[in-house]
DNA sequence: TAGGCCATCTGGTCCT
DNA sequence: AGGACCAGATGGCCTA
């Protein structure tokens, strides 16, 4: 944008206060006015830029607990919430498993020898287990080269 | 070099 | 009135 737009803050329209301090004031009265705008604008600013700080970090937070399935590079913030909702809609689906499971150790051999850390959380250097470990490709629907919107 | 992603600025709207 | 939130615009950086 960075049109500048003078707005009615600095175009000296508003005469709904009235100065008092006498006829010359005109100018340091707008000039005061377009210095206080000014400064409004200038925190607002600061102010947005520690929102979306907060919110990257927030963003970074996810990334962290969120499988990476190998990816080179770090989850774009699109593809950071679509994993998230891939990832929870498949725990959810595993709890769901395991209440129709009546014994609790079926359900664990069933599931557990595939929770191994390396086989969810990869860092740039490891290979991808979503290719290798049909569990994992069962469970979780995201990928990233293969991304289509989830409703 | 085009396209994707991101940070920042900005004005508008809503809420307290 | 001022802060929070949002969406649009813009420019920079990076990668294929």
């Amino acid at each position: 944008m960075k049109t500048c737009k003078s707005s009615h803050l600095d175009s000296g329209v508003e005469s709904d206060t009235q100065c008092r301090s006498g006829a010359g004031c005109v100018m340091k009265c707008s000039s005061e006015r377009m210095e206080n705008a000014a400064k409004r604008r200038l925190a607002a600013n600061a102010r947005e830029r520690r929102r979306m700080q907060g919110l990257n970090t927030a963003f970074d937070r996810l990334r962290k607990v969120v499988p990476q399935w190998g990816q080179d590079k770090k989850l774009s913030k699109y593809e950071t919430l679509q994993m998230a909702l891939s990832y929870i809609m498949a725990l959810t689906r595993i709890l769901a498993e395991a209440e129709r499971y009546s014994s609790e150790r079926e359900w664990i051999s069933l599931h557990c020898e595939h929770f191994h850390a390396d086989s969810y959380h990869h860092y740039p250097a490891q290979k991808p287990a979503v290719n290798s470990d049909p569990y994992a490709q069962r469970v979780f629907s995201y990928h990233p080269e293969h991304f289509q919107i989830a409703n």
